[in-house]
DNA sequence: TTGACATTCAAACGATTGATTGAAATGATC
DNA sequence: GATCATTTCAATCAATCGTTTGAATGTCAA
């Protein structure tokens, strides 16, 4: 066997998983297909990973690990060392682009662990709740943490915590939504792009429509 | 038989497959799974429905009647003649307004609808290019139109296609995220409500920061 | 070359899949 | 009550599911 990380067949059984899961979730996927992707024996998932569910978070955490290293992934330790002494409205803009990064990979196609993602979502398995812990509620709280400080930063410090959710929401459902909708909007609405440059512009749009909401009162109209 | 429509099974039948199929997918769920909930016999799915592709189909329907006499979805037709003399942004108001119900139920839980057409977009089968039609499509042209009704009424008639797509795009991502995440940011952040109420301070927020888009030059500040 | 270990392979396991069968049950009409 | 079409049912079909087995193959040290 190889002396690094996992044979040759272990990462093409990952390569092929992920691809799987991400378009058809857990129970549609046979570990037949899996195989068939990966040129490997149908013996071959349960050697190396146990099973099918073993074989499932192992891509799961192989997809994750493929987006860090693209640096797509919310890092958050890291990033909010990094990013402590930039004001608020320029961590926002930072984090947003980091959302839509994580919802589409290089070429502008959703990727595959925001699709894993929204099939868990969708119908949960057991390995939902340690994706919870590990993503969602961390990077949810993160994005409220920033919107508080650009709430606070414009004077609105006294702005609900239910408001604050609410936008930090809308946000993320902005960033996400294109994991979902990038490939049909593609084919229906070509005029909207997702590549670097195009989402460059949506992430313009979004933090800046967000800084508004957050900047302004409660329900009151921006009155100059 | 019945003089109505349909006999009892057919819709004890329907209405299992509707939330079957809305949680798991049509590969994933199995006719025997929709027979055990609908109390019927196996053979019953091939009698009233041909095959299992059938009964998806007609469960796709079936839910959207049910949506479309909970007036729950997006009928274009009779409301373009309906709003035709509102003000753009009221319009605008009303139509995500419109969107948000056709992604959350009445309980404010996702819409089984909008998550069959989910599991569509992740992973299509043969029932989507219909579903894009009749739905998808022409709801989002509509939604562009209405959009630059808003741009124009504001003085922003030569926005660009693409920057009005861009927030069209935006808005609906905003209105149909919760079809999406609804049932883990009610665990997660219960402050974030979908009731009734909850809704109505969503769609204030969303269809706000959208006039404000549209409002504003294409990439200006709003200097006042 | 030998022995020990890691990996791959064809074959098969019982269980479940969508679909089909023919008989039994049901209901309406005469 | 007899006749007919409609609906339900248990049983079964071939195919596929996830998993397991034991033999064959490859690899490297002794």
């Amino acid at each position: 066997m190889s002396a690094g990380e996992g044979s040759q067949t272990e990462q093409r059984l990952l390569d092929a998983a992920v691809g799987l899961f991400a378009s058809q979730g857990f129970t549609a996927t046979s570990v037949r297909q899996v195989c068939d992707r990966a040129e490997a024996n149908i013996a071959a998932v349960n050697y190396h990973f146990g099973s099918k569910m073993g074989l499932y978070n192992a891509a799961i955490d192989h997809a994750r690990t493929r987006a860090v290293d693209q640096n797509r992934f919310v890092q958050l330790d890291s990033n909010r060392d990094f990013w402590s002494d930039e004001p608020p409205q320029t961590r926002l803009r930072m984090f947003v682009s980091m959302l839509l990064d994580h919802s589409l990979d290089a070429s502008g196609r959703p990727s595959d662990l925001a699709r894993i993602f929204i099939h868990e979502m969708l119908d949960p398995t057991e390995a939902f709740d340690r994706q919870v812990d590990v993503s969602i509620s961390r990077v949810f709280d993160a994005l409220c943490d920033i919107c508080r400080l650009v709430a606070a930063d414009a004077g609105q410090g006294n702005m609900p915590v239910a408001s604050i959710a609410r936008i930090a929401f809308l946000i993320s459902a902005q960033c996400m939504y294109p994991a979902l909708t990038a490939g049909v909007v593609r084919v229906l609405h070509p005029a909207i792009e997702f590549d670097v440059s195009g989402r460059e512009a949506i992430a313009d749009a979004i933090s800046s429509s967000a800084v508004a909401a957050l900047t302004r009162g409660s329900d009151e109209a921006p009155d100059c």
